[in-house]
RNA sequence: GGGCGCUUAGCUCAGUUGGUAGAGCGUCAGCCUUACAAGCUGAAUGUCGCAAGUUCGAUCCUUGCAGCGCCCACCA
């Protein structure tokens, strides 16, 4: 047993306990526990190319905290850590720290090293795909270190021997078996058909991965002219680069100004196409004009309504997000003026949408451009506008629909279950269900599973290559489970060999990757060895605890409970606890783009773990906290006050050459000890019920509150007491106390400050039976066992305690005097019963008031209803000294 | 446009079967007290966002409104 330090340095004792915790395996999971025995946390795996900020701290702690709340009621934890590494942010990192690009058709360099010199801006290197993987490895590597280091320090009492990688060689191959698995049950398909494309990655991207921006545009009036007539219509649009593109000109069935020409047709201007006019629901007659041109594509009514309408597309917006050149009077480009049309949109092709909705505004603006040559299609000046458009969330420029063939898992038939499932988790706090079920509801796509990237879990499939060498992508050729993970661009099929890759008879391999949450959708599943270790499945499927971000409920949350109802109709996991943000302290979001991240290094250095664990701790589940150094400052505070308050605690023992632990089974029998335990029961229950819901910052809140209680009036209530040379049963009842106290406050405490509680410890109660010697696998307080040292007891007693202490202090206080001054006179009026009580515990009020048995006196009012009141009269005379 | 959440002391936040409004920080006034001056004691501070309703009684329940934040939605 070890004695404490005079002074708490909370680097060192860090460091120290950081190591032996880690040598001791004190947080290893024992595999040979089962289930029921066992509390088994999703982690959420940080993306590492991120930046580190405190935000990580904060949700971080609170799973952590959980986790070894959880430790100490005995349960084996399985609490891994992996790192989300794969994936778009990976890839533009490593281009910008690299400064490469990938091409897939530059040959594999072995011998190539990728290189990062912030000073010199080299030029932009063209790698291989594999080259490129090598870099993305590389650099993930560095920040995989980094970030184990900050939760080390953080003491995050995972088991690093559960580490993982979301691109490592289990996940790629957990993930696809994940895909061959959904591709068997019917629920993966592929399919050609325009899809939501981002033109600066040129990728597919998925619903989940929107978000909407407002962006300055302007409606553009443009006159249409009816077909063998000479009326006119006026259309209004804020694309009117997509005219060439218009398939239809469409109102709502029921608009009565438009009645008479559903049927009929209109012709476009300067393009001269003939386009059907005709109802449809989604046109709004309250918008614009009431009528509307259906290009292919504007948006998705375009999509949804051009699938229904069985016209042809007219594809001009390509991959780069530029115009394509089309010729027109051919199909499905059929005009009325082939040559003027073709003049009209050679201005056009090459140019990026934007640009040429500048430059078609201009043509429409010349004279003669309306179809009958009378005068300009376009009526009036643009007006502008500010409207919602949809942009990839990392994108620069707004999402097209490009025709492209993706592969898609299935999500709208399953929406009820989805729902279903979504219920039968229990979400903290609750109300975080209705993000969940408004998601779900509000699907209209299914999940684009694929993306035209490099850094990636690839498609385990490969497609024949027929004899005019076009792809069969009707039969594609899959693996045998037992040869995954496996790379279709450098592995081979089997009965292939690699000369026929590409060529007529051979085969070619599917170039794509998974989207990123097709792998973090399996966290639980990679965790659990499903399809490998069927075994350990079952020990560790489903899972108790999902921590995760509010703001990817639509994607990893969603994703995950998908994943679990598609390949085993279940539920992921029982509980999932949503953390809040951290806001700057103007209440912004903290992120990297607005420049107002804070890392937490520093704070850890300068006010140790412990106490940047507390700041995390008293924010509760959901809510968003502002960035306030001050919590920081009190959390430093009550470590230290917590070191100090055992070191007294301690010293009582040691100086009697006895132990705390050895005075845990003392006789309790003064009134205030007894008062006191009461009080501590009660906080040990109410922390206990707390962590049982999840809801750890009540059980801290409660905690802190009786430990400053016990610092504050306890401790000094009894201290003189339990000075006292001679052996004697109210000196022990003091004792007894004192190590009942410090016990449970160092055990409710360990769960948030895990440093500060293992160092006091190891210098008392370390050989706590059953445990390794770390608080952190001891017993968590029993509230019933404390209850029976205060069995009689009444709490009522240390409130009227504290309350006279109060009033005595006071009038030192406000008389300048100091605290040893002595009382000349105490005089306690209240009702029969309180004085009662009080008469059982004057010798310590006494005492800690300096103040004479002949000074107090007690007055019975059987008015008073409970209410005790307080006279204290201070001496004239200094004290002597 | 729809939904969710929030609004309590100067600041950060607690506050459930509806019953006299709480903590910490900050401010002010003091105090070396046999653990702690990185400490301790005390004091002041409120239209509980606004309005109506239910009730003997509303910070709490109901309705409406306002402000803030977030999520979602169909770009004419």
């Amino acid at each position: 047993m070890n004695t404490l330090p005079k002074k708490y340095k909370h680097s060192e004792i860090e460091e120290k306990w950081k190591s032996w915790w880690e040598a001791e395996r004190v947080y290893g999971w024992d595999p040979s526990r089962p289930k029921e025995e066992t509390f088994i946390i999703d982690t959420p795996p940080p993306t590492v190319s991120g930046s580190l900020h405190v935000g990580h701290v904060f949700s971080y702690t609170h799973t952590d905290v959980i986790a070894r709340y959880q430790r100490m009621t005995g349960k084996n934890i399985f609490y891994p850590m992996g790192w989300d590494d794969n994936g778009l942010p990976t890839e533009r990192r490593v281009q910008n720290y690299y400064r490469i690009r990938c091409n897939p058709e530059v040959a594999y360099n072995p011998d190539w090293k990728p290189t990062h010199d912030p000073k010199q801006k080299k030029e932009i290197e063209e790698v291989s795909r594999k080259n490129f993987i090598e870099a993305c490895n590389t650099l993930t590597h560095e920040d995989e270190k980094a970030f184990h280091a900050l939760w080390s320090q953080l003491a995050l009492s995972v088991d690093w021997a559960l580490e993982y990688a979301t691109i490592d060689e289990h996940c790629r191959r957990v993930s696809q078996a994940s895909f061959l698995d959904l591709l068997e049950k019917g629920e993966a398909f592929h399919a050609k058909s325009p899809t939501m494309w981002d033109t600066d990655f040129q990728s597919a991207i998925a619903q989940a991965e929107l978000e909407d921006r407002e962006v300055a545009g302007a409606y553009h009036n443009i006159r249409f002219q009816v077909a063998d007539s000479s009326e006119e219509i006026e259309i209004a649009t804020t694309r009117p680069e997509l005219l060439p593109a218009c398939i239809a000109v469409v109102a709502h069935p029921s608009d009565e100004r438009y009645q008479h020409l559903f049927g009929k047709e209109a012709i476009t201007p300067l393009f001269h196409s003939r386009v059907p006019i005709r109802a449809a629901e989604h046109a709004d007659p309250e918008k614009g004009t009431g009528i509307l041109m259906v290009c292919t594509f504007g948006d998705i009514m375009d999509v949804e309504w051009w699938k229904q309408s069985k016209l042809p597309m007219k594809q001009i917006i390509g991959r780069e997000g530029k115009l394509l050149d089309v010729s027109f009077g051919t199909e499905p480009f059929q005009s009325e003026k082939p040559e003027s049309a073709q003049e009209s949109y050679r201005e056009l092709a090459g140019l990026y949408a934007k640009q040429a909705r500048t430059k078609i505004a201009e043509l429409l603006a010349a004279p003669n451009s309306a179809v009958n040559s009378d005068g300009t299609a376009l009526v009036g000046e643009p007006t502008p506008t500010k409207a919602p458009v949809k942009f990839f969330e990392k994108g620069d420029r707004p999402v097209e629909f490009v025709p492209t063939r993706q592969w898609y898992v299935r999500v709208l038939p399953h929406k009820e279950r989805l729902l279903q499932l979504g219920k039968e988790i229990e979400w903290h706090p609750e109300y975080m269900y209705t993000r969940f079920q408004h998601w779900v509801e509000g699907l209209n796509q299914e999940w684009c599973y694929s993306r035209q990237r490099y850094f990636g879990v690839p498609f385990p499939v490969w497609y024949p290559v027929q004899e005019d060498g076009e792809t069969d992508y009707e039969n594609p050729i899959l693996p045998p489970f037992e040869d995954l993970p496996i790379d279709p661009s450098t592995d081979v099929p089997a009965g292939f060999r690699e000369e026929q890759r590409g060529q007529k008879g051979g085969f070619r391999g599917d170039p794509d990757v998974m989207d990123t949450w097709s792998t973090s959708s399996l966290t639980p599943q990679i965790m659990s060895h499903w399809k490998i270790d069927p075994e350990r499945h079952k020990q560790l499927f489903p899972m108790d605890l999902r921590p995760q971000g509010h703001d990817i409920i639509r994607t990893w949350a969603f994703t995950t409970i998908a994943k679990a109802m598609l390949h085993e109709g279940t539920i992921p996991w029982k509980h999932i606890c949503l953390s809040g943000w951290i806001l700057d302290p103007d209440r912004k979001k903290m992120s990297k783009s607005k420049g107002n991240v804070v890392t937490p290094g520093h704070l850890l250095e300068e006010y140790s773990s412990d106490a940047v664990r507390y700041w995390s701790a008293r924010a509760r589940l959901g809510t968003d906290t502002a960035f306030d150094d001050k919590v920081f400052a009190i959390g430093r505070k009550l470590v230290t006050k917590l070191f100090n308050a055992s070191r007294f605690v301690l010293s009582q023992f040691e100086r009697l050459e006895t132990t705390a632990e050895a005075s845990l089974g003392g006789t309790v029998t003064e009134e205030v000890d007894k008062a006191f335990l009461h009080k501590l029961h009660n906080t040990i229950s109410a922390a206990t019920a707390g962590f049982e819901a999840l809801d750890y910052a009540v059980a801290l809140q409660r905690t802190e509150e009786l430990f400053w209680d016990f610092c504050d009036h306890y401790v000094e209530l009894v201290k003189t007491r339990s000075y006292g040379e001679e052996q004697s049963a109210e000196r022990d009842s003091a004792l007894t106390t004192l190590a009942i106290s410090l016990k449970s406050f160092l055990q409710l405490f360990a769960p948030f400050l895990p440093y500060v509680t293992e160092e006091v410890w190891s210098a008392s109660f370390r050989t706590d039976p059953g445990s390794t010697g770390s608080i952190h696998k001891s017993r968590w307080p029993d509230a019933k066992e404390v209850a029976t040292y205060a069995k009689s007891g009444n709490p009522r007693l240390f409130d009227l305690a504290k309350q006279i202490m109060g009033e005595v202090r006071g009038t030192k206080s406000t008389s300048q005097r100091s605290l040893k001054w002595p009382v000349q006179e105490l005089q306690l009026t209240g009702d029969g019963e309180t004085l009662g009580g009080i008469r059982r515990i004057t010798g310590d009020i006494l005492r800690a008031s300096n103040c004479t048995e002949e000074a107090l006196s007690l007055k019975e009012n059987s008015d008073a209803d409970g209410q005790l009141s307080v006279r204290v009269v201070l001496a004239e005379e200094e004290p002597t000294a």
